[in-house]
DNA sequence: AAATCGGGGCC
DNA sequence: GGCCCAGATTT
Protein backbone atom coordinates (compact mmCIF):
# COMPACT_ATOMS: atom_id res chain seq x y z
CA UNK A 1 0.00 0.00 0.00
CA UNK A 2 1.53 3.06 -1.05
CA UNK A 3 1.74 6.14 1.43
CA UNK A 4 -1.39 8.62 1.36
CA UNK A 5 -0.15 12.57 -0.20
CA UNK A 6 -0.04 13.60 3.59
CA UNK A 7 2.16 10.44 4.81
CA UNK A 8 4.52 11.07 1.67
CA UNK A 9 4.83 14.93 2.36
CA UNK A 10 5.18 14.53 6.32
CA UNK A 11 7.72 12.04 5.83
CA UNK A 12 9.32 13.94 3.49
CA UNK A 13 9.11 17.35 5.69
CA UNK A 14 11.03 15.25 8.57
CA UNK A 15 14.07 15.03 6.86
CA UNK A 16 14.05 17.62 4.34
CA UNK A 17 11.83 20.44 5.62
CA UNK A 18 13.08 23.33 6.73
CA UNK A 19 13.38 22.89 11.00
CA UNK A 20 14.85 26.35 11.66
CA UNK A 21 12.77 29.26 11.06
CA UNK A 22 12.08 31.61 14.01
CA UNK A 23 8.93 31.44 13.64
CA UNK A 24 8.58 27.78 13.91
CA UNK A 25 6.88 27.95 17.51
CA UNK A 26 3.10 27.34 19.12
CA UNK A 27 3.11 30.89 20.09
CA UNK A 28 0.23 32.21 17.70
CA UNK A 29 1.21 35.74 18.03
CA UNK A 30 4.52 35.12 16.49
CA UNK A 31 2.89 32.41 14.18
CA UNK A 32 0.33 35.47 13.18
CA UNK A 33 3.07 38.10 12.60
CA UNK A 34 5.17 35.46 10.30
CA UNK A 35 2.13 34.76 7.94
CA UNK A 36 1.20 38.30 7.50
CA UNK A 37 4.83 39.23 6.62
CA UNK A 38 5.10 36.16 4.44
CA UNK A 39 2.02 37.22 2.80
CA UNK A 40 3.55 38.13 -0.90
CA UNK A 41 7.42 38.70 0.38
CA UNK A 42 10.05 35.57 0.04
CA UNK A 43 11.09 34.41 3.45
CA UNK A 44 14.75 35.62 3.40
CA UNK A 45 13.21 38.96 3.14
CA UNK A 46 11.26 38.50 6.19
CA UNK A 47 14.02 37.37 8.26
CA UNK A 48 15.16 40.36 9.33
CA UNK A 49 11.95 42.33 9.65
CA UNK A 50 10.66 39.55 11.84
CA UNK A 51 13.28 40.09 14.11
CA UNK A 52 13.33 43.76 14.62
CA UNK A 53 9.58 43.42 15.08
CA UNK A 54 9.20 41.13 17.84
CA UNK A 55 12.04 42.58 19.38
CA UNK A 56 10.02 46.00 19.60
CA UNK A 57 6.33 44.05 20.31
CA UNK A 58 7.26 40.97 22.35
CA UNK A 59 3.64 40.15 22.35
CA UNK A 60 0.44 40.92 21.33
CA UNK A 61 -0.28 43.69 24.18
CA UNK A 62 2.91 45.73 23.57
CA UNK A 63 1.81 45.66 19.74
CA UNK A 64 -1.82 46.98 20.55
CA UNK A 65 -0.65 49.76 22.62
CA UNK A 66 1.80 51.05 20.72
CA UNK A 67 0.91 54.29 18.29
CA UNK A 68 0.56 53.20 14.75
CA UNK A 69 3.45 55.29 13.52
CA UNK A 70 6.11 53.16 15.30
CA UNK A 71 3.93 50.17 14.11
CA UNK A 72 4.93 51.66 10.43
CA UNK A 73 8.24 52.87 10.76
CA UNK A 74 9.18 48.93 11.82
CA UNK A 75 7.67 47.92 8.70
CA UNK A 76 9.03 50.53 5.70
CA UNK A 77 10.58 48.78 3.15
CA UNK A 78 8.01 45.53 3.44
CA UNK A 79 5.27 46.68 1.03
CA UNK A 80 1.79 46.09 1.36
CA UNK A 81 1.27 48.77 4.22
CA UNK A 82 -2.49 47.78 4.57
CA UNK A 83 -0.86 44.80 6.11
CA UNK A 84 0.70 46.68 9.18
CA UNK A 85 -2.62 48.85 9.54
CA UNK A 86 -4.60 45.68 9.52
CA UNK A 87 -2.09 43.83 12.03
CA UNK A 88 -2.07 46.48 14.35
CA UNK A 89 -5.75 46.78 14.40
CA UNK A 90 -6.36 42.72 14.85
CA UNK A 91 -4.02 43.11 17.76
CA UNK A 92 -5.82 45.72 19.68
CA UNK A 93 -9.09 43.64 19.11
CA UNK A 94 -7.33 40.56 20.16
CA UNK A 95 -6.93 42.40 23.24
CA UNK A 96 -10.08 43.47 23.52
CA UNK A 97 -12.35 40.91 22.67
CA UNK A 98 -10.49 38.25 23.34
CA UNK A 99 -8.60 39.31 26.52
CA UNK A 100 -5.39 38.77 24.89
CA UNK A 101 -5.83 35.35 23.47
CA UNK A 102 -6.25 34.43 19.99
CA UNK A 103 -8.57 32.08 19.23
CA UNK A 104 -8.03 28.86 17.76
CA UNK A 105 -11.49 28.66 15.40
CA UNK A 106 -10.16 29.49 12.16
CA UNK A 107 -13.36 31.27 11.24
CA UNK A 108 -12.77 33.23 14.25
CA UNK A 109 -9.35 34.09 13.34
CA UNK A 110 -10.30 35.31 10.09
CA UNK A 111 -12.50 37.80 11.28
CA UNK A 112 -9.47 39.78 12.60
CA UNK A 113 -8.72 42.65 9.72
CA UNK A 114 -5.97 41.46 7.30
CA UNK A 115 -6.46 37.46 7.89
CA UNK A 116 -8.56 35.79 5.20
CA UNK A 117 -9.06 32.07 4.86
CA UNK A 118 -5.74 30.71 4.36
CA UNK A 119 -3.66 32.66 7.07
CA UNK A 120 -6.16 32.16 9.00
CA UNK A 121 -5.67 28.19 8.91
CA UNK A 122 -2.17 28.66 8.93
CA UNK A 123 -1.88 29.84 12.24
CA UNK A 124 -4.69 27.31 13.69
CA UNK A 125 -2.82 25.13 12.29
CA UNK A 126 0.45 26.16 13.57
CA UNK A 127 -0.32 26.99 16.54
CA UNK A 128 -3.16 24.81 18.10
CA UNK A 129 -3.02 21.55 15.00
CA UNK A 130 -6.41 22.38 13.91
CA UNK A 131 -7.04 20.08 11.55
CA UNK A 132 -8.03 22.86 8.47
CA UNK A 133 -6.58 22.95 5.19
CA UNK A 134 -4.55 26.52 3.71
CA UNK A 135 -4.45 27.04 0.17
CA UNK A 136 -1.32 29.93 -0.79
CA UNK A 137 0.68 30.29 -3.61
CA UNK A 138 2.71 27.54 -2.77
CA UNK A 139 -0.08 24.72 -2.07
CA UNK A 140 -1.56 25.83 -5.30
CA UNK A 141 1.66 25.26 -7.40
CA UNK A 142 1.36 21.86 -5.83
CA UNK A 143 -2.12 20.51 -6.14
CA UNK A 144 -2.61 22.34 -9.47
CA UNK A 145 0.60 20.19 -10.86
CA UNK A 146 0.01 17.17 -8.65
CA UNK A 147 -3.85 17.30 -10.10
CA UNK A 148 -3.42 18.19 -13.30
CA UNK A 149 -5.66 21.43 -12.84
CA UNK A 150 -6.35 23.91 -15.40
CA UNK A 151 -7.18 27.14 -15.30
CA UNK A 152 -5.61 30.54 -13.38
CA UNK A 153 -6.17 29.45 -9.94
CA UNK A 154 -7.61 33.42 -9.24
CA UNK A 155 -10.81 32.20 -10.92
CA UNK A 156 -13.74 30.91 -8.93
CA UNK A 157 -13.94 27.80 -9.95
CA UNK A 158 -10.42 26.68 -9.66
CA UNK A 159 -9.92 28.09 -6.45
CA UNK A 160 -12.93 26.29 -4.84
CA UNK A 161 -11.76 23.03 -6.54
CA UNK A 162 -8.72 23.58 -4.76
CA UNK A 163 -9.93 24.07 -1.59
CA UNK A 164 -12.14 21.00 -1.61
CA UNK A 165 -9.22 19.29 -2.94
CA UNK A 166 -6.79 20.42 0.07
CA UNK A 167 -9.39 19.36 2.51
CA UNK A 168 -9.97 16.01 0.68
CA UNK A 169 -5.91 15.85 1.19
CA UNK A 170 -5.78 16.57 4.81
CA UNK A 171 -3.81 14.18 6.93
CA UNK A 172 -6.20 11.51 9.47
CA UNK A 173 -4.54 12.44 12.43
CA UNK A 174 -4.89 16.17 13.47
CA UNK A 175 -1.93 16.20 15.70
CA UNK A 176 0.23 16.45 12.45
CA UNK A 177 -0.97 19.25 11.27
CA UNK A 178 1.45 21.88 12.37
CA UNK A 179 4.10 19.20 10.24
CA UNK A 180 1.78 18.72 7.37
CA UNK A 181 1.11 22.73 7.18
CA UNK A 182 4.72 23.55 7.04
CA UNK A 183 5.65 20.49 4.53
CA UNK A 184 3.27 21.73 1.72
CA UNK A 185 4.85 25.18 2.40
CA UNK A 186 8.53 23.70 2.06
CA UNK A 187 7.73 21.34 -1.21
CA UNK A 188 6.53 24.47 -2.80
CA UNK A 189 9.51 26.68 -1.82
CA UNK A 190 12.27 24.39 -2.50
CA UNK A 191 10.92 21.22 -4.88
CA UNK A 192 8.02 22.12 -6.61
CA UNK A 193 9.14 25.51 -7.75
CA UNK A 194 7.55 27.77 -10.40
CA UNK A 195 10.66 27.64 -12.43
CA UNK A 196 12.88 24.27 -13.05
CA UNK A 197 10.90 21.94 -9.99
CA UNK A 198 12.82 19.23 -8.99
CA UNK A 199 10.83 16.53 -9.51
CA UNK A 200 13.60 14.16 -8.88
CA UNK A 201 13.56 15.20 -5.00
CA UNK A 202 9.72 15.23 -4.90
CA UNK A 203 7.86 12.60 -2.56
CA UNK A 204 4.96 13.17 -4.72
CA UNK A 205 6.48 12.64 -8.40
CA UNK A 206 5.04 9.00 -8.50
CA UNK A 207 1.64 9.99 -8.89
CA UNK A 208 2.01 13.57 -10.17
CA UNK A 209 -0.17 14.33 -13.66
CA UNK A 210 1.79 17.11 -14.78
CA UNK A 211 5.34 14.96 -14.63
CA UNK A 212 3.11 12.37 -16.07
CA UNK A 213 1.98 14.39 -18.90
CA UNK A 214 5.57 16.46 -18.91
CA UNK A 215 3.50 19.80 -18.08
CA UNK A 216 5.46 20.96 -14.80
CA UNK A 217 5.99 24.20 -16.89
CA UNK A 218 2.54 24.87 -18.01
CA UNK A 219 0.89 24.55 -14.56
CA UNK A 220 -0.29 26.43 -12.60
CA UNK A 221 -2.21 28.28 -15.65
CA UNK A 222 -0.68 32.11 -15.78
CA UNK A 223 -2.74 35.22 -14.69
CA UNK A 224 -3.67 36.34 -17.97
CA UNK A 225 -1.62 39.98 -18.64
CA UNK A 226 -2.20 43.52 -18.92
CA UNK A 227 -0.63 46.24 -19.73
CA UNK A 228 0.07 48.18 -17.26
CA UNK A 229 -0.23 52.05 -17.43
CA UNK A 230 2.14 54.78 -16.68
CA UNK A 231 2.22 57.47 -14.19
CA UNK A 232 4.14 60.38 -13.47
CA UNK A 233 4.19 62.40 -10.18
CA UNK A 234 6.51 65.60 -8.83
CA UNK A 235 7.96 65.34 -5.50
CA UNK A 236 8.65 68.28 -3.66
CA UNK A 237 12.32 68.29 -1.62
CA UNK A 238 11.49 71.49 0.25
CA UNK A 239 14.20 72.40 2.39
CA UNK A 240 14.13 74.82 5.40
CA UNK A 241 17.31 76.89 6.51
CA UNK A 242 18.39 74.21 9.04
CA UNK A 243 18.36 71.70 5.91
CA UNK A 244 15.45 69.78 7.15
CA UNK A 245 12.28 68.45 4.68
CA UNK A 246 8.90 69.07 4.55
CA UNK A 247 7.12 65.57 4.71
CA UNK A 248 3.33 65.35 4.90
CA UNK A 249 1.61 61.78 6.22
CA UNK A 250 -0.59 60.72 3.32
CA UNK A 251 -4.24 59.14 3.63
CA UNK A 252 -4.59 56.25 5.76
CA UNK A 253 -5.50 54.19 2.92
CA UNK A 254 -4.18 54.18 -0.98
CA UNK A 255 -1.15 53.68 -2.08
CA UNK A 256 1.82 54.10 0.51
CA UNK A 257 -1.28 54.65 3.04
CA UNK A 258 -0.63 56.51 6.50
CA UNK A 259 3.35 56.20 5.77
CA UNK A 260 5.34 60.13 5.68
CA UNK A 261 5.94 60.94 2.25
CA UNK A 262 7.11 64.43 0.11
CA UNK A 263 4.65 66.44 -0.89
CA UNK A 264 3.42 66.05 -4.45
CA UNK A 265 2.32 67.79 -7.42
CA UNK A 266 0.96 66.88 -11.16
CA UNK A 267 4.00 68.63 -12.82
CA UNK A 268 6.57 71.52 -11.63
CA UNK A 269 4.34 73.96 -13.10
CA UNK A 270 2.15 73.93 -9.96
CA UNK A 271 4.87 73.23 -7.46
CA UNK A 272 4.83 77.39 -6.24
CA UNK A 273 1.34 77.43 -5.59
CA UNK A 274 0.87 74.18 -3.92
CA UNK A 275 3.30 75.30 -1.41
CA UNK A 276 1.99 78.49 -1.00
CA UNK A 277 -2.06 77.15 -0.51
CA UNK A 278 -1.15 73.75 1.08
CA UNK A 279 1.37 75.03 3.59
CA UNK A 280 1.34 78.83 3.57
CA UNK A 281 5.06 78.38 2.52
CA UNK A 282 6.88 80.86 -0.18
CA UNK A 283 9.61 78.43 -2.25
CA UNK A 284 12.49 78.90 -4.72
CA UNK A 285 12.43 75.79 -6.69
CA UNK A 286 15.90 74.46 -7.82
CA UNK A 287 16.54 72.54 -10.94
CA UNK A 288 14.81 69.27 -11.04
CA UNK A 289 16.57 66.10 -10.09
CA UNK A 290 16.90 62.93 -12.19
CA UNK A 291 14.23 61.00 -12.83
CA UNK A 292 12.95 57.91 -10.73
CA UNK A 293 11.15 54.97 -12.01
CA UNK A 294 9.18 52.88 -9.77
CA UNK A 295 7.28 49.93 -11.02
CA UNK A 296 4.38 48.70 -8.68
CA UNK A 297 2.03 45.47 -9.80
CA UNK A 298 -0.72 47.52 -11.46
CA UNK A 299 1.30 50.72 -12.43
CA UNK A 300 4.79 52.32 -13.42
CA UNK A 301 5.69 55.44 -11.56
CA UNK A 302 7.88 57.84 -13.03
CA UNK A 303 9.45 60.65 -10.05
CA UNK A 304 10.38 63.82 -10.72
CA UNK A 305 12.30 65.52 -7.59
CA UNK A 306 12.16 68.91 -7.28
CA UNK A 307 14.27 70.35 -4.38
CA UNK A 308 13.23 74.15 -3.15
CA UNK A 309 14.27 76.04 -0.39
CA UNK A 310 11.77 78.07 1.98
CA UNK A 311 12.10 81.40 0.82
CA UNK A 312 9.46 82.82 3.12
CA UNK A 313 5.89 82.80 4.20
CA UNK A 314 2.63 83.45 2.65
CA UNK A 315 -0.04 85.28 4.52
CA UNK A 316 -1.85 82.00 6.10
CA UNK A 317 0.94 80.15 7.61
CA UNK A 318 -0.04 76.13 7.71
CA UNK A 319 3.07 74.56 8.28
CA UNK A 320 0.64 72.05 10.27
CA UNK A 321 -0.45 70.64 7.48
CA UNK A 322 3.15 69.23 7.42
CA UNK A 323 6.64 68.29 9.47
CA UNK A 324 10.02 68.93 9.28
CA UNK A 325 12.23 66.36 9.55
CA UNK A 326 16.18 66.05 9.50
CA UNK A 327 17.27 63.08 6.99
CA UNK A 328 17.86 60.94 10.06
CA UNK A 329 14.53 61.25 11.03
CA UNK A 330 13.17 60.83 7.93
CA UNK A 331 15.09 57.42 7.79
CA UNK A 332 13.68 56.32 11.17
CA UNK A 333 9.83 56.99 10.39
CA UNK A 334 7.77 55.00 7.82
CA UNK A 335 8.61 56.21 4.30
CA UNK A 336 8.07 54.39 0.86
CA UNK A 337 10.70 53.08 -0.77
CA UNK A 338 11.30 55.76 -3.57
CA UNK A 339 11.77 58.18 -0.82
CA UNK A 340 14.37 56.28 0.87
CA UNK A 341 15.96 56.05 -2.50
CA UNK A 342 15.76 59.78 -2.89
CA UNK A 343 17.44 60.60 0.74
CA UNK A 344 20.26 58.04 -0.34
CA UNK A 345 21.14 60.21 -3.41
CA UNK A 346 22.30 63.48 -1.50
C1' DA B 1 -14.71 39.01 -11.18
C1' DA B 2 -11.60 42.72 -11.24
C1' DA B 3 -8.89 46.22 -9.18
C1' DT B 4 -6.12 47.83 -5.47
C1' DC B 5 -2.43 47.51 -2.58
C1' DG B 6 4.82 47.20 -2.64
C1' DG B 7 8.88 45.68 -2.64
C1' DG B 8 12.60 42.51 -3.36
C1' DG B 9 14.56 38.28 -5.48
C1' DC B 10 15.43 35.95 -9.46
C1' DC B 11 16.26 34.55 -14.24
C1' DG C 1 12.12 43.38 -18.07
C1' DG C 2 8.91 39.94 -16.60
C1' DC C 3 7.52 36.86 -13.22
C1' DC C 4 6.99 35.33 -8.57
C1' DC C 5 6.20 35.53 -3.61
C1' DA C 6 3.05 31.85 3.23
C1' DG C 7 -3.13 37.23 0.02
C1' DA C 8 -6.68 40.44 1.79
C1' DT C 9 -9.83 43.95 0.88
C1' DT C 10 -12.62 46.85 -1.81
C1' DT C 11 -15.53 47.77 -5.69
Amino acid sequence: MTPSFAERLIAWHASHGRHDLPWQVSDPYRVWLSEIMLQQTQVTTVLSYYARFLERFPDVAALAAAPQDDVLALWSGLGYYSRARNLHAAARMVMERFGGTFPRDPAALAELPGIGRSTAAAVAAFSFAVRTPILDGNVKRVLTRWAGIDGFPGERAVEQRLWRLAAELLPADAAAMPAYTQAQMDLGATVCTPRKPACMACPLADDCAARREGRQHELPTPKPKKTVPERSTVMLLIADDAGRLLLEQRPPTGIWGGLWSLPEVPTTLEAEAAARTRFGLEIDPGAAGAELVHVFTHFRLTITPLPARVSGHAPVLRESAGRWFSRAEALAAGIPTPLRKLLARA
